[in-house]
DNA sequence: TATATGAATGAGTCTGGCTG
DNA sequence: CAGCCAGACTCATTCATATA
């Protein structure tokens, strides 16, 4: 099993927190929380009823129903102890930056290492198809070979059109793209298909 | 160290809306 | 209108951690 998210005691208190900035259904905080994680750490319905539904029985959340909804709402009582455990709270709130930090600089590191394995193997394929070129007799007709190139060819530029994707998702939900990302993602890509044409075009 | 408590998962149920 | 799907939730269970 993985590691838990929270330590012990810690998905109570934030639950509380999140309910104290608005009154949520079981469902929200499950989708504020998967927010909060840039979409990482996603807690079970099992994981977060039991707790709210402990949370009510000590007083400290209320619920209401909203037709099939149950509302949870923060009681004088939860803000108190939310109020004796800020500085816990505060805490939790580091450990979550460090983890999705962490974690944004491991999603770089695997789009970084991905560009640089795309590029060698593109270069490889246009060294081959250079030497091909050289020891066969052209033909305009694509062998199967080179149609299986190209499928996995355009497999790879699919995976990398995901992860990149990916990982602009995950930064747009924390607010992080903005004109300046749009730039820099447009030189660097940019950079690489200049690369990767001349290296074509070479053969 | 035994026990209690909490985090987490996943299967399953129920309900309502959508679609062919 | 039957079938499918998504949302909301329950339940059983396992594992980790805190505490007496």
């Amino acid at each position: 099993m993985n590691p838990p998210v929270f330590a012990h005691g810690n998905l109570r208190l934030y639950l509380l927190a999140l309910l104290e900035e608005q009154p949520r259904h079981g469902y929200e905080l499950i989708q504020a929380l998967s927010d909060r994680f840039g979409g990482t750490y996603s807690p079970s319905a099992g994981t977060i009823y039991p707790r709210l539904a402990k949370l009510e029985e000590e007083g400290l959340v209320t619920k209401r129903t909203d037709g099939r909804k149950s509302v949870y709402e923060i009681t004088d009582a939860g803000r108190a102890e939310l109020e004796s455990r800020r500085h816990e709270l505060d805490a939790i709130e580091d450990d979550m930056t460090d983890s999705i930090r962490r974690l944004a600089e491991g999603v770089r590191a695997e789009v970084d290492s991905a560009m640089r394995t795309l590029r060698a193997e593109l270069a490889s394929a246009a060294r081959e198809a250079r030497k091909a070129a050289t020891t066969e007799p052209a033909t305009p007709q694509p062998t199967a070979e080179s149609t299986r190139a190209m499928h996995e060819a355009d497999l790879a530029i699919t995976e990398f059109r995901q992860q990149i994707r990916l990982e602009l998702r995950n930064q747009a939900n924390r607010g992080r793209v903005n004109a300046d990302t749009v730039s820099l993602l447009r030189t660097r890509l940019a950079d690489v298909r200049a690369e990767v044409l001349q290296e074509l075009a070479q053969g």
